[in-house]
RNA sequence: GCCGAAGUGGCGAAAUGGCAGACGCGGAGCACUCAAAAUGCUUUUCCGAAAGGAGUGCGGGUUCAAGUCCCGCCUUCGGCACCA
């Protein structure tokens, strides 16, 4: 200790090796231990994707969950912070192809030195709760939870035309799919019809939706919108048309079932088995007109799709429908305007106040009739629809109503006859959770010819991915799984007859849709985790995380947290409480990439300048939510104004244990403002701002010791103290290493920060500013309890005042006693 | 096209409707030093020698008082995008 003490030279990698093997000693971050008896706090980072070494987006959004988990425990809670890996994936599959390796040694490879470098980077995580997703001992619980979504009818097969990565050889879920483009890839994805796996999330739509509203205010507006808009809930009505020579009704969907009567046509979806079926009645020569057209829409992708300027296609179908609001006879068409899964695959359309039928309609000269007087005149002599409220027109017993009204009584009608009911539709669509790759959970049913698919009995659980030797891992459009025949080939669990097993893997989104729950019993054998539990620290009180995952990760976690309530083996129905989106770390106004040439190398950062001061760094940029451009901020800076911080504890010559009260009055009024100020901006997440203020603790400290005060005064200590306790959050070796040259034993982390003295902050004097037409004229020092007639003569008085009312009359005189008086001149 | 967020010094940024620019970077100066580095201190929105004036994207409005609230624009970023 007394060589430590002797130590005056910062020095932060001398004091990295000193910390780092006492913390390993010390475990300050463990949490669960029986009979703790602090209260419970669960704060969860998202956790990573074992793709290499950490990198600076790592060091932020780790940087910044570290300070909202030092805070909770500083502040005596028994903090939950725990860190795993979502290790299954396509990168280590990539990887593993490119180099003639397996998945496996790459992925744990990677595990091992992201650890190693977590813990240099002084990470509080809790090592006692660590998972990785592609051990067995946890994906057998994605098969359990398969199986009980499985059984609840939540998981099941079917054939349609699903996103087809041609680069990566797999089915994508929706929301992998970004503008036409493979997310991981930017491959155009184009269609492919397969009988793929789903999760039933559609039938959580409207629980996904309303529930979103109970986050408002602790998940960032920006991730609610998403989600909202993702789901995309629409109101609107189901109408049945009769079709001439088909006896079932079709069903279309709109949301203007007012506009009926101006519906002047029909169109289907060119890809849907309605389109099909449609086209057999017609004559030859349409049938041959619609195959060539089908053939053409096969053929074309998203990006095609997608194009603003795209001109309306179609044929017409030979065949007509009974409009069964008017008996009115229109022809239906085919187009792929219309979507094949969304609604019914089918709609009435209405060009004279649609914008994509109108410029159907007048693509195939088809009628254009107005229903609704929006007052900005007749569609035809316009040359674009009337999308607005309005009066209804043309539209027997609906004339004179308005929109709403009409709707209302259009429905009314509808129902009335039998042909038609108010409905609503969804843009989400379940969730696609089968891929044709190696390197994820094996599908635990079994196909057999007799009796179909089989679940694979619990007992039986893990399924456990054959090992990759021998097997070719390279995309070919069929899981690679399948040339592993030993595995492949079983015996039917029901009937006993030779069966195989299903060769797909299950998305890794499945993984992380429920690994905040795994942490609470990381190593458990019987059970996907413990009941009591999650009564005890669930849901998550804090989650941290990156905005890349508002609608995919968040969407699914959300889903599956509302099943597993369902199922009765959580209580909560919302995973994450609380959610911080950090911002991301670029380079001169743009992503870190190694094509741009712009990547900063995390371990570089930390060999110049150490890690204390890049956790610095990435707190006092700026607010959370930001991108840091690590062009515009200095690390350099932070690790400057860490040595002036330690020196202060170096300063101090004060016995622990002094009486503070007999110390510098200035100081301690310093200090406790801090205390008073430094919570409230931490649990904002306003951490650049309390770095701020204990810059400013600092700035004050720095001038108590070289001022009045002096090294000796127990102000200073008690100074000092609060600054090694405070900067803990985002500096914890150089707050370890003040800590101990404060005379204390290690674990500045559990030491606890104490309230404000709030009878040190009463203020005798304040100042007073006087403005005149609101332009601060003068100030001046008053006492706190001033009188308003007292204040309102003091500044009347000033010189400067009266020059700035000069010969002006005076109209009104505003005083808030004792800060502010503001007269007003005529 | 639709929805949303944001525009403040040379730069990163602060600011319950009440002193705009806290804190820091960068700049300038001083002290220490033979000198430099390091450190400490002072100063730093703009115009002006000063008195003073101007100032939070632009134009209006509400208010004794607006970066903050309201209306209309402009720009940038993000999300969605043939969803009937």
């Amino acid at each position: 200790m007394s060589e430590l003490q002797n130590q005056s030279e910062y020095d932060v990698f001398a004091i990295q090796d000193r910390w780092l093997p006492v913390w390993d000693e010390l475990r300050p971050f463990n949490s669960g231990i029986d009979g703790d008896p602090r209260p419970k706090k669960y704060v969860l980072d998202m956790f990573p994707y074992p793709s290499g070494d950490l990198h600076m987006g790592h060091a932020e959004a780790y940087a910044l969950g570290d300070v909202i988990s030092r805070y909770w425990v500083q502040k005596g809670f028994n903090v939950m912070h725990p860190i795993g890996w979502d290790s299954f994936g396509l990168p280590a599959e990539n990887a593993a192809i490119k180099r003639g390796l397996d998945p496996k040694g790459w992925t744990y490879d990677n595990i091992a030195q992201q650890k190693a470098s977590m813990r240099r980077y002084a990470c509080s995580f809790d090592w006692d709760r660590v998972i990785v997703t592609s051990d067995p001992i946890y994906y057998r619980w994605n098969q359990w939870l398969f199986l009980e979504f499985y059984n609840k009818g939540l998981a099941y097969r079917k054939n349609s035309n699903v996103n087809w990565c041609p680069s990566c050889q797999t089915v994508l879920a929706n929301e992998q799919v970004v503008a036409g483009l493979c997310e991981r890839c930017d491959s155009v994805v184009t269609k492919k019809a397969l009988t793929q796996w789903y999760f039933k999330v559609t039938d959580y739509a409207d629980r996904l939706l309303d529930d979103l509203d109970t986050l408002e205010g602790n998940w960032p507006a920006k991730v609610l919108t998403m989600q909202r808009n993702w789901i995309g809930r629409s109101a609107g009505a189901e109408v049945e048309f009769q079709v001439e020579g088909r006896s079932e009704p079709i069903t279309v969907y709109t949301t203007r079932p007012d506009t009926l009567f101006g519906a002047t046509f029909m169109v289907v979806a060119a890809d849907s088995d309605l389109a099909a079926e449609l086209a057999s009645m017609a004559t030859p020569a349409v049938r041959t007109a619609f195959q060539e057209y089908l053939e053409q829409v096969k053929k074309s992708n998203d990006i095609e799709r997608l194009a603003t300027d795209r001109k309306k296609t179609g044929v017409e179908l030979g065949v007509y429908a009974i409009n069964p609001i008017n008996g009115e006879r229109i022809p239906m068409w085919a187009a792929d305007y219309v979507l094949a899964d969304y609604g019914t695959g089918a709609i009435m359309a209405v060009p004279a106040h649609d914008q994509r039928d109108f410029e159907f309609a007048k693509t195939f000269d088809l009628p254009i009739r107005m229903v609704v007087d929006t007052g900005e005149g007749d569609p035809n002599e316009l040359g674009a629809p009337t999308v607005g409220d309005g009066v209804l027109v043309n539209s027997g017993e609906l004339n004179g109503l308005s929109k709403d009204a009409a709707i209302a009584k259009a429905i009314e009608l509808l129902l009335a006859q039998g042909k038609g009911k108010s409905a609503k539709n969804f843009r989400l669509r379940d969730w696609l959770i089968s891929r044709q790759r190696y390197w994820g959970t094996p599908i635990p049913i079994i196909h057999c010819d007799n009796c179909g698919e089989v679940p694979v009995p619990a007992d039986q659980l893990p399924v456990q991915l054959p090992s990759a030797e021998g097997l070719d891992l390279k995309p070919k459009g069929t899981s690679p799984l399948g040339g592993a025949e030993a595995w492949v080939n079983v015996d039917c669990p029901k009937c006993g007859k030779p069966a195989k097993r299903d060769t797909d893997t299950m998305d890794t989104f499945v993984d992380s849709s429920w690994y905040f729950l795994r942490y609470l019993s990381p190593n458990s054998t019987d059970e996907a985790f413990s009941q009591q539990a999650a009564r005890d620290w669930a849901p998550v009180d804090q989650y941290v995380g990156g905005v890349t995952h508002a609608i995919l990760h968040l969407l699914y976690a959300r889903f599956f947290t509302k099943v597993l309530h369902d199922l009765g083996y959580v209580d909560f129905e919302e995973p994450f409480t609380r959610l911080l989106n950090q911002g991301m770390v670029l380079m001169n106004g743009s992503a870190m990439s190694k094509s741009r040439g712009n990547l900063v190398a995390l371990s570089d950062q930390l060999d110049e300048h150490g890690v204390d001061a890049i956790r610095l760094t990435m707190a006092f940029a700026g607010p959370p939510e930001d991108d840091i451009d690590w062009a515009d901020v200095s690390p350099a800076a932070s690790a400057k104004f860490l040595a002036r911080a330690w020196r202060t504890a170096n300063d101090v010559t004060s016995a622990p244990g002094v009486d503070f009260n007999a110390g510098n009055a200035e100081l301690r009024k310093a200090t406790h403002s801090f205390l008073r100020d430094f919570a409230p901006a931490i649990e904002s997440f306003k951490f650049n701002v309390g770095v701020a203020k204990v810059m400013e603790l600092v700035n004050a400290l720095r001038k108590g010791i070289d001022g009045d005060a002096g090294p000796a005064d127990p102000a200073v200590r008690e100074a000092a103290e609060v600054v090694a306790k405070a900067i803990s959050l985002f500096a914890p070796y150089t707050a370890e290493d003040m800590w101990a040259k404060l005379g204390h034993q290690p674990g500045v982390a559990l030491a606890g920060l104490q309230q404000a003295d709030e009878s040190l902050l009463v203020q005798s004097a304040v100042v007073a500013v006087v403005q005149v037409d609101g332009k601060l004229r003068d100030k001046f020092e008053v006492s706190v309890s001033i009188s308003e007639d007292e204040l309102r003569e003091k500044a009347f008085a000033l010189e400067n005042v009266n020059r700035a009312i000069g010969d002006k009359q005076v109209a009104n005189v505003i005083i808030r006693a004792p800060k502010l008086v503001n007269i007003a001149t005529k």
